[in-house]
DNA sequence: CATGAATGAGCGTTCATTCAT
DNA sequence: GATGAATGAACGCTCATTCAT
């Protein structure tokens, strides 16, 4: 049945994609992206019909790992302030962790390779973070703006204590509830 | 090379540069943007000595009308809240109203041509800005906090602020207003 | 006004392609083409938008120098059947002198890549000798054929005309006149 | 390379290639001709070393085939002249008759892939038809011609004919017998 | 100085052929 | 033998920059 198409080797384009955009930026050639994960030119494009679209899938994948981050191990009996301070924290915590992953997301945010399409499919991984926002919402000072305001005035708070997590990293357990708290009293 | 001519020619190229990076990107070829400023694609390179040259001239020179007027005409005698929303007023206005020179700054922001040099010159034309959040930050929950964590916040909430007031034009003083409370809930 | 598009680049394209066509075929290298002509190969784009453009207006370069050739000094006073010997021997000795491009031309002939309107206008080039047939067929024994096909069957003798000229060159004023009876038997 | 298996996949091969060359030309893929063949890429080359081997083989076929049915029932005791209309009308008709075939067949036939050697062993296969030819031109106006020189002449007013017959298949019969007729003036 | 043609390195993608399964 | 993934050379075209006019 011919050599199967490799999951490993796929994992290794997307890895060494991420790598490279944070070295070089989205303007790497794949000749580079396809050394460095160690197959053939030709190979990348039996697993991604074109850059573009390795670049859209990369996306989703970092999203998505970011999101399970995130999500993950929320407490249920906890009150909204302490869910939401735990999903701030997984997600912060991720990024400075896998701080190369967060540039190359960074990165990827802001090209316009990434489709309208991705990205909604990209948000669609956060709803359970878009939940709880709605209920932050309902109940604090911000309660009459628009739900989109909302999110970007969190995920402009959120990227900027990532930045400032990463950038000072022996104080990221502090910055990281500095920012939370800040972020809250914006919105709770 | 010598100084060139024409102040004009210049500021053409620039003003085409504008247009074109936000209809095409950064990756425009430069040749697009001669055109569109109607000037020839090697007298391009008498004003700039290259691409990334024009580039980080260019985002100076928006850096720099956009600090002009936010800036501009802060009331002595009014509060510190009463002048950080001076501030704040006339620079999201700035941005709504100048929109594709906001949109063109925002992508020279997350480019890897702008040099750390260009990037700090840009950062001196706030220096007014700077020493108001300063005064905050002495007077607020975040004084121990570092400064650059204040200025990343603050200027994450002018972006998302600015993001919905350009979204949602016919709002937009409201947009402003709920945006910089937002704001000073973090930090005054 | 800076250096203006030279002819004799232009020119030296079109020969190298020719040269370069008949040597390699039609799927030889743009690059290959420039080098024989002494330009970059950036530049064969700078004369030519695309390779197809480039044997697109090979094809009618040709085409117009066969034409001319065959259609020049006809004289007005001969009758039909002396006058189709002089285009006849025109062309034919054209295409024995210039093999070469007899057979580019050949090659491009049966090219996908050259448009219809491409042969359109290469068959405009050639109005004079249709009216000759024309003439040739409403007196002869194929009057009630298509014109269509009596240019197909004259074109085909041609064809095989100059081929045998060019094969055995000793002989081509007889092969001609041979080759020319043999078409004036089909249709005269 | 030991004999392939299947005789079946051999003939499937060869047959999408027909299809594929006619509707995509020479240039296609051989994946895309595996692919019509319903085999697998790879499986393509245990059946033809190359691709240039596929082509010459399929040229053989092609011309074996219209061979084949050119000398197919030539009538013993008819006179030179009918033997002569009996191929000329089988052949046409063939080719009318299998447009797509002969179509690729005249592209193989401008190919390069071809080699001399493939052409030799083609015109092989026309054997009977070449005496037939030779038996015309010795009593025939071109008697002093090579017989290069007939076979060339008739083959194109072949060609053209067939061409026609095909654009106009409501004539086909009528056209068939025109070409016969302006040939056998040439030759006969 | 202005112009725009000239340059050539560089890139995304294709595809004949090979080879692991 | 059959399969289809792997390979990497090759190609058309772009574009920042230089330079002749």
């Amino acid at each position: 049945m011919a050599r199967p198409r490799s999951d490993e080797k796929r994992s290794a384009i997307l890895e060494a994609a991420t790598n490279i955009i944070v070295a070089q930026g989205l303007g790497a050639p794949t000749a580079t992206i396809a050394k460095a994960a160690g197959v053939a030119n030709g190979s990348l494009f039996t697993y991604f019909e074109t850059k573009a679209e390795l670049f859209n899938q990369l996306y989703l994948e970092l999203k998505r790992e970011m999101a399970a981050a995130a999500l993950k191990g929320i407490p249920e009996n906890a009150d909204l302030r302490g869910q939401m301070f735990h999903v701030w924290r997984n997600g912060t915590t991720w990024a400075t962790t896998n701080h190369h992953k967060r540039r190359a997301l960074a990165q990827l945010n802001v090209s316009e390779e990434i489709t309208p399409e991705t990205r909604v499919a990209g948000a669609k991984l956060m709803v359970g973070m878009t939940e709880m926002i709605e209920k932050c919402r309902s109940q604090g000072p911000l309660r009459k703006a628009p739900i989109g305001f909302l999110m970007a005035l969190i995920n402009a708070a959120t990227e900027a204590t990532m930045d400032f997590m990463t950038q000072d990293p022996a104080h990221a357990t502090k910055h990281c509830k500095t920012g939370f708290d800040a972020m809250w009293r914006m919105i709770g």
